[in-house]
RNA sequence: GGCCUUGUGGUGCAAUCGGUAGCACGCCGCCCUUUCAAGGCGGAGCCUGCGGGUUCGAGUCCCGUCAAGGUCACCA
């Protein structure tokens, strides 16, 4: 390997997103790498906007990066003022935090934002260029754009896949300004290449589909050190291409895979059922009210109307609003693609981080779980694999698990309580979640076996139900053990506990109901086992739930005491039948 | 199709200059246990895509082949 060209340079490194949707795994993995990287070397981390695509970006998908990022805690070292949240870019105004997702309310935002393309287009950094290589011939005009000559073999080093060489008779000239748009865009071949060295990066690491577009990037770097005499200005920096994220099937992750996966369960519908039928439940999940709703939450109108379905069936677009849209109302579950997704989902940065710097890197030795320190202190380019690494959803919820659990009790019932206000309103309304103690009780009981944060919501959903909600089936194996078997002895405990229960006080029902079943069961040398199923059924309609003392102090004693008469009344009914 | 790149148990990764493949997730079993988790202990599962070659010896070098990914835009 040839010696670093840039070892004498302080370490710059930089993320350079095109505000076009929003930040997705992949980026975020890269965003991670360039920032761990500059921090390893003491260097600077930059942030760049990359919006000369004047077409397809856009200020929310620019806010969404940045808040993503954000939510990660990967902020640029230097750049302009933050921009404000109102119009994504960087007017200079401190930063309006309104707009932001209550689950980051307290976030940092970080001392800098990021640069713009487009203002310094504007600014005309890159005209002067494309000036001088168009007078020293080795650019033409052609047809109101500007192309560069790519006469030459061009060969370069990059970091993890080493030497790549290609024949002048591979290559192609390419465009560097962009004859649409008015005529004063920089592509963003040209673009990156002046601002990676304006910008003093000596490290340009990116994603893998980069790679032979390197040769233009090089190129370039060769032409301008000439055009300007300034070799030192112009270094070639050291490239960095990072292998692909793939899903288990093989394919490339990609925001694309939501599409896939609502048209397909659209289409099998439609093969099942036939299209009458669909067209019926389709018009079903998207009443007017509905969709006013949804434009309403989405902050801008969203084409749902039957020629924008028929046109999504037939492949004809893969909007995102409509996919999300549709897909909450279809009922389908979308993989998680984006940072917003695990967010969304229920995944701590921590265990994001962490799980995202093993796709295509390692520390060397045996250790998986580390924090951003430890990644910091280790990371190397060396260490970058180079063949693409697949996204393993089980393995990244055992890090979020591991996470979890490792959190103290505080600091888990304060994530909790993020995550309900975001995500949450039933919950949000619901005595045991504005009732503190209750809540530092539901949180003990279940954070060691939350695996993502809306587990033990989910999972004890009857805990926020009305008592009439709750549902009795025996059918099922756990259940019907605990109360028909052995002679329906559960219905006996039940009854038995339903009558010892009566005299407890309300206030300490919980713990005082505990002691009680503990009596009952010395009493009648029957195992505590078998009282405590029979009121989890009675109480939740299954058999799992945290700890019985726990679970009927948050319910209470009215509550329990209604659940247990019902269930009582349930299984009656089951054995007359 | 041209060019570039990759290919280790189901999955994610290890294996410094070539010496008979290790860790984690998942899975299975046992223990613990008032359920579920968690935890403890143990187990099954790759001879390294395939075929040649070099070598005393190759996952690790060479050739071929197959498979996968990337790229060939006035998108980044």
């Amino acid at each position: 390997m040839p010696a670093d060209p840039n070892h004498n340079r302080p370490v710059v490194t930089r993320f350079a997103p095109s505000p076009t949707g929003a930040l997705h795994i992949g980026g975020a993995r890269t965003a991670l790498f360039a920032w761990a990287f500059a921090k390893k070397h003491n260097g600077r981390f930059i942030l760049r906007v990359e919006d000369t695509d004047l077409k397809r970006s856009s200020p929310e998908s620019t806010k969404g990066i940045l808040r993503d990022l954000g939510w990660l805690g990967l902020f640029s070292d230097e750049g302009p003022k933050y921009p404000c949240a109102k119009h994504g870019c960087g007017c200079g105004k401190a930063v309006d935090d309104t707009g932001y997702d209550p689950y980051d309310r307290d976030r940092q935002l970080g001392d800098h934002g990021p640069y713009f393309q487009s203002q310094r287009a504007a600014d005309g950094i890159y005209g002067k260029y494309i000036q001088r290589l168009l007078d020293a011939g080795k650019a033409y005009e052609d047809d109101g754009a500007v192309r560069f000559r790519m006469d030459e073999d061009i060969a370069f080093t990059d970091a993890v896949y080493g030497d790549i060489s290609v024949k002048a008779d591979d290559l192609e000239d390419f465009i560097i300004r962009k004859g649409e748009d008015g005529g004063k865009l920089p592509t963003f071949h040209f673009a990156v290449v002046v601002d990676d060295a304006l910008m003093e990066v000596t490290h340009v690491i990116r994603g893998q589909e980069h790679l032979t577009n390197t040769t233009k990037h090089a190129a370039l770097y060769d032409a301008l050190a000439e055009v300007t005499g300034d070799a030192e200005t112009w270094q070639r920096p050291v490239w960095v291409h990072t292998p692909s994220i793939m899903n288990p099937g093989g394919s490339k992750m990609s925001k694309r895979d939501k599409a896939k996966a609502l048209r397909n369960s659209m289409t099998e519908y439609i093969e099942k059922n036939g299209r009458d039928v669909f067209e019926e439940a389709i018009s079903r999940c998207l009443t007017p009210q509905q969709v006013a709703h949804l434009e309403s939450t989405a902050g801008h109108p969203v084409n749902l109307d039957r020629s924008s379905i028929d046109a999504f069936i037939d492949k004809k677009h893969d909007d995102t609003d409509f996919v999300r849209v549709v897909a909450g109302f279809w009922g389908v579950e979308l993989p998680e693609i984006e940072v917003a997704d695990f967010r969304n989902s229920g995944y701590l940065q921590s265990a994001l981080l962490n799980y995202i710097a093993l796709l295509g890197w390692n520390p060397g030795d045996d250790i998986e779980h580390f924090d951003l320190d430890f990644l910091c202190e280790k990371f190397s380019l060396e260490r970058i694999g180079k063949s693409n690494s697949t996204f393993d959803r089980v393995k990244l919820k055992d890090f979020n698990a591991t996470a979890v659990r490792a959190l103290s009790h505080d600091v888990f019932a304060d994530r909790m309580v993020r995550y309900v206000e975001a995500y949450r309103p039933a919950w949000a309304g619901s005595p045991i979640f504005t009732d503190a103690a209750k809540w530092r009780a539901f949180c003990g009981a279940v954070q060691e076996r939350t695996h993502v944060l809306p587990d033990p919501l989910e999972m004890n959903a009857f805990l926020i139900a009305d008592d009439d909600a709750i549902a009795y089936d025996f059918a099922p194996k756990p259940v019907r053990k605990a109360m028909i078997g052995n002679e329906a002895q559960g219905v006996t405990l039940l009854e038995e506990m339903l009558a010892g229960f009566a005299d407890l006080p309300a206030d300490g029902f919980g713990a005082a109901a505990h002691t009680k079943i503990n009596e009952l069961a010395e009493a009648s040398g029957i195992n505590m086992g078998k009282f405590a199923q029979p009121v989890r059924i009675a109480v939740s309609g299954g058999p799992v739930t945290p700890p019985i003392d726990v679970t009927l102090g948050l319910l209470g004693k009215v509550a329990t005491l209604t659940r247990m008469r019902r269930c009582l009344e349930a299984a009656k009914a089951h054995a007359s039948a």
